[in-house]
DNA sequence: TTGTATGCAAAGCGTTTGCAGTGAT
DNA sequence: ATCACTGCAAACGCTTTGCATACAA
């Protein structure tokens, strides 16, 4: 990203507004709004600028595609609501996991996926909807 | 799966005697010893059976393709070494994690890896070679 | 004007499916 | 002799890449 483009600005706003991370698929819609036709391939390469640049963060949840949000720089993990499949932030962590790695192993990092309702699908009777 | 081939049972030995979660690829791999010209196909069609009759199950980690093991029936979690990239399972946990989701949301199950390195890993200084 | 960024279409990769032939019962 | 299972190749969904054009600087 050496030059500032219609697309590009509309695929940083609609990341920054989601404030939870997206699919690329979803970050299409968004900035489509604001840029009609734009296509899918300049989504993913604005992507890759942005993560190596290290704007974006990409966030593996297990069995599910990436997705991406603004970098925080600190160590957090994610909420995946089972009603509405959005992805939330949690900001909190149990801590060092050592103590759960078989003899002999060592641990350096972990990951840890919460999965349940989100406040929103609590709150709300009926099935999703998107 | 009502028929008993060389095939499938080639895929069920190979899961069995790994005793970790392994690729579609590793398990072709590994069955194709005794049954040369093993198709990938074949692979993943005696997988599906075998995950819907509840003897293997999927291990989902974060940005892979699945695994496959054997079914365990007890709530365990994964530890992935960085430098073999083998999986290896983790019979402990930390327990209930409600108090890290945010307020207002429900947890209802959660998923762990852990990333560092294994044993055997530790214990060779020379890097990887498969 | 120059050359990066875009849009479209083709290519990649892992996984699934259609089909004709193979082989378990 | 049946018909489920297998191997091969085409199809799929998501992501990446090639290429000619559009547009930021």
């Amino acid at each position: 990203m050496e030059r500032i483009t219609k697309q590009g600005t509309a695929i940083m706003k609609a990341i920054q507004e989601a404030q939870r991370p997206l699919l690329p698929q979803e970050i299409q819609e968004a900035a489509a709004l604001s840029v009609p036709g734009l296509g899918i391939a300049t989504v993913y390469r604005n992507i890759k600028s942005l993560v190596d640049n290290g704007m974006l963060t990409t966030v593996y949840l297990p069995g599910e595609n990436p997705r991406y949000e603004q970098s925080h720089h600190h160590h957090h993990h994610h909420f995946h609501c089972n009603r509405c499949d959005k992805v939330f932030d949690v900001h909190d962590c149990p801590g060092d996991m050592q103590q759960l790695a078989p003899k002999g192993f060592t641990v350096e990092s972990h990951e840890i996926t919460l999965y349940g309702l989100c406040e929103t699908c609590k709150l709300s009777p009926q099935p999703p909807s998107a």
